[in-house]
DNA sequence: GACTTATTGTACCGTTCGGTACAATGTCGG
DNA sequence: CCGACATTGTACCGAACGGTACAATAAGTC
């Protein structure tokens, strides 16, 4: 249910998600979405934010943290990042938020998701052999350009663009160009 | 006056921009509004990307396509991209509104925005030397580079972010580290 | 000064906003 | 069947929303 109502702020926004259209998309009325969410709209954008941050955890960072070669969970972290984006028909709705004036309700979790993104791959770049300084900065560069890329693709309504950045990204990381 | 307009879009979105702030913000009222943008909120956002349109044709696309040396073409944009977006203190409210539902309004806008500024770049490049297809691909690259380490800067807080983003943007563009 | 047009303030419209109150149902162990 | 608690639908609240009407004023033109 939570995915329903990610889904209703990455298509609208925190300001335009209205509770009307919460409620329609998830086929519960205002008194089973303040029975959950008592704090209302923040809470569950909240209870949102967390839940993709979990996501990311599990999928994402654990695959960059925890593979044995570094490099295998790079070329997870990207599988993982193609399938939640949906080839970038998808948005990064903590990015979203990151741009307007939500990210003040919800700076710590943006902050902390993001940060946590960068952090974990210039670990796993590190191992892999790249200069401790120059794995910061590449996985900044790295984080950065899906986000933009997500960004890129959106504008211009074209899915390629988001397919281009992820194969550009897995050569520019140390992957095999195939696959 | 477009460009205090523009601010409030930028600081709360398209939809969290209401009349009242954007009335605060500029002193008008709601009758000066209407009477300058009969077609609402609306007319106004889209004066607005229009304006920014401008700003970028005169200081980013222009210096790209005519300078006689392209280098120095792209390194004018990087100039003009670093002051206009006030080294990651200002967001892109062309690419905040590609995000969400308010792209549907502006698409045709909004994809001219950034097809310009792509297409621009990779001509440029590709006079700088770059066989024509890298030069798309490059410069997809550095515009979805820049749209996302606005993101990244604004989610970290820390402008340090964006400005890391454009110096390794200019070496690899083809521009010398210095400066 | 008179006429015309541009600009403004104010009051108001219907609608939607986020949020609350609460009674009515469902659910489930005892 | 029972009380206890979880879940829901509905009606309602004041405030804010985008937008309109229009009279009052300012600014220019002849």
């Amino acid at each position: 249910m939570l995915g329903i109502v990610a889904e209703v702020f990455r298509e609208h926004g925190y300001e335009g998600a209205s509770l009307a259209l919460i409620g329609e998309a998830t086929g519960l009325g205002k008194g089973s979405l303040y029975h959950f969410f008592p704090g209302g709209k923040e809470e569950m954008a909240r209870a949102v934010i967390a839940h993709i941050d979990g996501w990311f955890e599990d999928n994402v960072f654990a695959p960059l943290r925890d593979s044995a070669d570094p490099l295998a969970g790079i070329d997870q972290m990207l599988e993982a990042t193609d399938s939640y984006f949906r080839s970038g028909r998808r948005v990064c709705l903590i990015g979203a938020f990151a741009l307007d004036e939500s990210r003040d309700l919800f700076a710590g979790q943006i902050r902390d998701y993001f940060g946590r993104w960068v952090t974990h791959l210039a670990d796993a770049l590190a191992r892999s052999g790249h200069p401790p300084g120059e794995a910061g900065e590449l996985a900044e560069e790295a984080v950065a350009g899906i986000q933009g890329a997500l960004t890129l693709a959106r504008a211009a309504n074209d899915l390629e663009v988001f397919s281009r950045a992820l194969r550009r990204l897995r050569m520019r990381l140390g992957l095999a160009a195939n696959i």
